[in-house]
RNA sequence: CGGGGCGUGGCUCAGCCUGGUAGAGCACCUGCUUUGGGAGCAGGGGGUCGGAGGUUCGAAUCCUCUCGCCCCGACCA
């Protein structure tokens, strides 16, 4: 492509609109531009991009056995309704009427879709199982879409179903997915982890987070470097203290905390430290107010406290809610003498002569005892971990790190093939309910998410497999008629080869033109310059800083190598 | 949905407080010079100041309403 021809407009300028890096250079370099909120056009080198993620999920869905669908973007209500989640899925669901008044939706994932698929024509074990993906444009009305292509209300993406006759069968297909989003993330030539994911309802180890490291990513991530347990933050598990202080009980005292309230202020105005506070959190959920201990310094995973609750939603009280549980403002609540459900991290079990609110406004209890002096009803985990805590599985140390959410698979059971009445006849002649499974990827949260892990203060730096284009040809000065001819051999030799090759034929200055092939980040770069007189050009890494001369009549050989050698 | 902020040529922004001629840099067009990391000079085109209403002799500027966008919180690929 002749860079005088492309519709590529690159911007000098950061757009104010964008905030995080692979916005910001997918604006800068052309990619993307803005229609509406969280709503995108994608210009000539973002589409190439994510065509790119594309062939790679299909050619690896396809080779493990998967079947490629395509299902409509708009949905009748009616599915919704019969798998219940009309009413439950909320206003990220776009809802509208046709000209008869009758009630769709713009699908935001396609279970209901794909399960009546299935049920119209399987009807026996002999034709299961089976997997068909899609890649599909999806609509979610999120409440706030930002960060360009990383989370816009309408994105592109692959979802893919399983179906199966036995429990068994859909564990081996959850681990054939593991091993495919592997493969895809890997020739994606990402840097990237599976975690262990927040399964919900259905529980067990069955939902993995596929991961694209990066400081900028919004997940955390929870991994020990000996076992290679890794987590996400809400999921990870925290392993009960051992042993205790040793320290002598001592009578419980009430003192006067005036106005010290958090447990920075009171680990200060009393002299200890936070360790010893027994932190209490009055929360309000569907089954009554729930009294939440952990100790000072850690923090409560809410997560982990619905799901020991068995509760449908869970929050923290406001402050007139605390005073009716404990007769005093937020920050002097504590256990003693509470009548209300209380629920304690392991984390205060070990705590002795410890210090809590006392219920009443401006005064604390010291020497307070779990078990002497209140009573826990439950016990369990429900705080979130901390880096350098001890891995549940082994001896190590967890650490935290940061990561984008790319993939995400799950192993859904009969949630749907039953309440649609997916079912079919076993070996038995036995009516069954299917097993299902389901699998994402966020094809166009990928691209971001390579940018994320692939740039420097110059603009991308693609890796070879995503790169819209493998080589870039830069003739410094175009009215230089050598230059011109050895960058115009060049570009015929490359383009013959099958390599892609964007050819900056701009008569603009070098400057220019070097720092727009920085920008667009195409990982080779063929530098036409003074060099021809001698019959050589420069070839460069976009990752490096030195480049290499080279004979001229050699180039398109070298580059050609480079490129299918992906070194 | 709650809290904060912003809407002025294609882009980044000034002007608004204290009402009176709509500005700068970049980009764009023409010419000349220049040509290895975002050139120089000269000339030129382009904005009903998000929209509606109001106050005023006069509104980008003050008031009311409205729309859009961005940022912080709860959701998710």
């Amino acid at each position: 492509m002749r860079r005088t021809r492309a519709f590529l407009p690159t911007m000098k300028e950061d757009p104010s609109e964008a905030e995080v890096i692979s916005h910001r250079l997918m604006l800068r370099a052309g990619m993307i531009r803005k229609v509406a909120a969280g709503i995108y056009n994608l210009l000539p080198l973002g589409l190439k991009v994510l065509r790119r993620v594309e062939t790679i999920i299909r050619e690896e869905m396809n080779r493990a056995g998967a079947q490629e669908v395509l299902m409509p973007l708009v949905i009748p209500a009616e599915m919704w309704k019969e798998s219940g989640r009309w009413d439950l899925y909320g206003k990220e669901l776009l809802r509208f009427k046709d000209r008869h008044d009758r009630e769709f939706c713009l699908g935001p994932t396609h279970e209901e879709v794909i399960t009546d698929m299935v049920r119209r024509e399987v009807r026996s074990y002999r034709q299961l199982p089976l997997n068909l993906y899609q890649i599909q444009i999806k609509f979610r009305d999120e409440i706030r879409p930002r960060f360009g292509l990383m989370r816009g209300r309408e994105f592109i993406m692959k979802d893919a179903y399983s179906f199966h006759a036995t429990e068994r069968d859909a564990e081996r297909e959850y681990e054939n997915m593991y091993n495919t989003y592997t493969r895809i993330f890997e020739r994606c030539g990402l840097r990237f982890t599976a975690v262990e994911a927040e399964t919900g309802a259905i529980g067990g180890r069955f939902s993995h987070e596929f991961m694209v490291l990066a400081e900028t990513g919004e997940d955390v991530i929870v991994s020990c470097g000996t076992c290679g347990y890794s987590a996400n933050l809400e999921r990870a598990e925290c392993r009960p203290p051992e042993g205790g202080a040793g320290e002598k009980e001592k009578a419980m005292e009430k003192v006067h905390t005036p106005g010290v309230k958090s447990v920075e202020e009171v680990s200060r105005f009393l002299g200890v430290s936070p360790e010893r506070l027994i932190k209490t959190m009055i929360y309000e959920t569907d089954k009554g107010p729930v009294v939440a201990l952990v100790r000072g310094d850690l923090e409560i995973n809410e997560a982990k406290l619905k799901r020991l609750l068995h509760c449908e939603w869970i929050a923290l009280a406001d402050e007139e809610k605390v005073r009716g549980v404990t007769g005093a403002p937020p920050g002097f609540a504590g256990p003693v003498g509470l009548e209300v459900r209380i629920v304690a991290d392991h984390s205060v079990s070990t705590i002795v002569n410890g210090v809590t609110g006392a219920n009443e406004e401006d005064y604390h209890y010291i020497n307070v005892n779990p078990g002497r002096d209140f009573a826990v009803d439950t016990w369990g985990d429900i705080r979130f971990a901390l880096e350098g805590d001890p891995c549940p599985r082994c001896d190590g140390r967890l650490s935290l790190s940061r990561g984008i959410e790319v993939g995400h698979i799950f192993k859904l059971g009969t949630k749907y093939s039953e309440a649609m009445r997916a079912t079919f006849l076993d070996e038995k002649g036995v009516e069954r309910p299917m097993v299902m499974g389901c699998y994402g990827i966020g094809v166009g949260r990928t691209v971001a998410a390579a940018i994320e892990q692939n740039h420097d203060e110059k603009g991308i730096i693609w890796p070879l497999p995503l790169a819209p284009y493998h080589v870039y040809i830069l003739p410094v000065n175009v009215k230089d008629a050598s230059m011109r001819e050895v960058s115009e051999r060049i570009y015929r030799g490359l383009t013959d080869s099958g390599v892609e090759v964007l050819y900056d034929d701009r008569d603009e200055r070098a400057g220019v033109k070097f720092n727009d092939a920085d920008l667009i980040g195409i990982p080779w770069r063929v530098t036409v310059g003074s060099r021809v007189k001698e019959g050589k050009v420069e070839i460069k890494a976009r990752d490096r800083n030195e480049a290499e001369i080279v004979d001229i009549e050699e180039a398109v050989g070298r580059l050609v190598q480079r490129v299918r050698g992906g070194t």
